[in-house]
DNA sequence: TCCCAGAAGGTTTTT
DNA sequence: CCTTCTGGGA
């Protein structure tokens, strides 16, 4: 792949690394407008923008010293479009793309310009993060508010409030008022309780994201100094899975950018919009594009699934979307007989076998992995997995909760954290054979924790020899993996020891706040430790902690963004469903999210035991109307 | 401490 | 919708 520093004329640009982009995909990679996107799943909307940091920084049509902003929901891919980019360009062009998630973009500015608020709404400089649930609120307006002074309202009036509303409605559902509220209602009279309780009611301020949020829409929209120079930074911002926007983050992007220079790229899939009950905004492309004057250019082709499923997935489509535009399939199709069917099981129990002899089958007649399959449920995976795990463990498959905890931390999250990755890149370094690959992140990451350049020759030699001596004498303390906490938490400890505490939590601030760092370390031991069982080796321990031989288990939210060879929906009745008739439009988008996540097959399970299929019929109709078979399995 | 009725949770991101 | 939690009263 051609990586280059030298400047490429915007005619000779070539996509890199993929062999074409649709027209509409090319046409928004070299667009010097606001522009929304709305393509379908597998799409490769993720791709488009990665493209189009390639084109606008290889090209110069992004010049030093202006920046890409790229702003994500989710750290997984803020991350992964991160990545990307930097296998596309040059270090020296990647190094001026920014991808982040919102809440970390919003907390950096606090931290940088926060103590320019006015003091109504200045937080102190040490101010911590939290994260309150509907428990807290209710607390809060039950026992620690009391009544409100007669000249804004009644007890009544503060007890009609539902905490439902009190968050997202009055407490960040507006920009702030730089003076407060004058004439309060009861509600803003709350709200504004419950700010300055948390802005100064302690040593030090507790916020939670939304209010950092809306502290720093309200920050720059009254101070021009610091809006001025984000503006002049980030010529270009992109913002994916724009669906999900809340209205805080909108109410921020339109504060800093709106009227200025800075070309927007925002895309997204309606029909993915899951998040709606979690503050996302109704129909934030519409408003995009009244407010930015943004052109809206779909994209038509769909690079995961087989044409068969393409097929069926218009299906669904249409029901959310009656103007959605058949989507091309890029990809061949690869499954003899049916890609899609509804299988109809008498017991869970028996389910569990069948599913575990599937899978086990087509391992062997596809040469799959276990990670090319996944198991996706609606709601309380761990209940599912209580049934799946032993007859996939039966059949030589490990099964994998993804949404399940190790400790107070999530799985899936603990995987990803800084934290883990290195303990299990060190261990990987010391305790197998063939760790090249190691090698390399190993010293690459203690290199950016001490702050040392890649052309600093002597002190990455020194680094080097340090690693060297340190992984021999791990090995040598510990030659099996770890039979007890004790001897897990050692391990951790140790290498923690040797990469430096304060030096992991000056590159990595978050492990700074509170205890997170504490419980991160402790999952990592017992995840340890449970990875360890039966006096395996190390090299299948570490196996064991990353799951690579396991099939993953998940909830529809937790796949959002993952493609796998086959999905197997467990459990499509009206118990796991039972929010069907509160937000039709919200669970189809969810069943869509499903059913897409499949580049070959898509299998649904049913069992009269869970529920009946009365409230979900329309489901059931939609998979019928596009030709997918139910069957009586056992 | 136990019981019962009614409420709440479930689907989640984020340093 | 079904399961689990909570609070008030005995």
């Amino acid at each position: 792949m051609a990586v280059l520093s030298r400047r490429v004329r915007p005619d000779d640009w070539k996509p890199v690394g993929v062999d074409a982009l649709e027209a509409n995909a090319l046409k928004v990679v070299r667009s010097a407008d606001n522009r929304s996107v709305i393509a379908g799943p597998g799409a490769g909307k993720t791709e488009l923008l990665a493209q189009r940091a390639a084109y606008l920084l290889q090209t110069g049509t992004a010049p030093p010293p202006g920046r890409i902003l790229a702003i994500s929901f989710k750290r997984d891919a803020a991350t992964n479009l991160a990545a990307r980019v930097r296998q596309r360009c040059h270090r020296i062009h990647a190094g001026r793309f920014d991808s982040m998630t919102f809440d970390a973009f919003a907390k950096g500015l606090i931290d940088r310009f926060g103590q320019a608020l006015p003091e109504l709404w200045r937080p102190t400089p040490d101010y911590e993060i939290m994260f309150p649930n509907d428990r807290d609120y209710r607390d809060f307006l039950q026992q620690q508010l009391g009544a409100p002074p007669t000249s804004v309202g009644i007890y009544a009036d503060i007890q009609a409030i539902t905490v439902k509303a009190f968050e997202r409605r009055h407490l960040v559902g507006l920009p702030l008022p730089l003076e407060g509220w004058p004439n309060p209602t009861p509600c803003q009279w709350a709200a504004d309780r419950y700010w300055q309780t948390s802005l100064r009611s302690g040593k030090t301020s507790g916020l939670s994201f939304p209010m950092i949020g809306r502290l720093v829409e309200l920050l720059l929209r009254v101070n021009p100094m610091a809006r001025d120079a984000l503006r002049l930074t980030y010529s270009h911002l992109f913002m994916d899975e724009f669906q999900d926007t809340t209205q805080i983050q909108y109410d921020l992007v339109r504060t800093i950018f709106l009227g200025t220079d800075t070309v927007i790229t925002a895309v997204g899939d309606n029909k993915q919009q899951i998040m709606r009950w979690a503050m996302a905004m109704d129909d934030p492309f519409t408003a995009f594009d009244a407010d930015f004057a943004a052109k809206r250019t779909p994209l038509y082709n769909n690079y995961r699934s087989s044409p068969e499923l393409v097929r069926i997935q218009h299906v669904l489509a249409q029901a959310l979307d009656a103007r959605a535009v058949a989507p091309v399939s890029k990809t061949v199709g690869t499954i003899a007989g049916d890609s899609c069917a509804i299988w109809d099981f008498s017991t869970p129990e028996v389910e569990a076998d069948r599913l575990a002899a599937f899978v086990a089958a087509e391992m062997k007649t596809q040469k799959l992995g276990p990670r090319d399959f996944v198991l996706l449920v609606r709601q309380k995976a761990v209940d599912y997995a209580a049934v799946l795990e032993p007859a996939f463990a039966a059949a030589g498959i490990p099964l994998r909760n993804e949404a399940g905890t190790v400790g107070t931390v999530m799985l899936q999250e603990l995987l990803a954290e800084e934290a883990s990755e290195l303990v299990v890149a060190i261990l990987h370094l010391a305790m197998t054979k063939r760790a090249g690959r190691y090698w390399t992140d190993c010293q690459e990451a203690l290199a950016a924790l001490r702050g040392v350049a890649p052309d600093e020759e002597a002190a990455q030699t020194k680094l080097a020899r340090e690693l060297d001596a340190y992984v021999i004498k791990l090995s040598a303390a510990h030659p099996n993996p770890p039979k007890t906490k004790a001897i897990a938490q050692s391990i951790v400890d140790d290498i923690l020891a040797f990469i430096g505490r304060e030096r992991l939590i000056a590159v990595h601030p978050a492990y700074g706040q509170g205890s997170w760092l504490e419980k991160v370390l402790d999952a990592v031991a017992v995840h340890l430790l449970v990875s360890s069982a039966d006096g395996i080796d190390w090299s299948s321990a570490l196996d064991a902690y990353e799951g690579i031989h396991a099939i993953p288990l998940m909830t529809i939210h937790k796949s959002k963004g993952l493609e796998y060879h086959s999905v197997i929906f467990v459990g499509l009745d009206d118990g796991a469903w039972w929010s069907f008739s509160n937000d039709q439009v919200e669970a189809t988008a969810g069943f869509f999210v499903a059913f897409t996540r499949a580049k070959q097959r898509v299998v649904f399970t049913y069992c009269a035991r869970r529920g009946s299929r009365t409230k979900i019929a329309t489901l059931y109709e939609l998979l019928s109307k596009a030709g997918v078979q139910s069957v009586r399995v056992a």
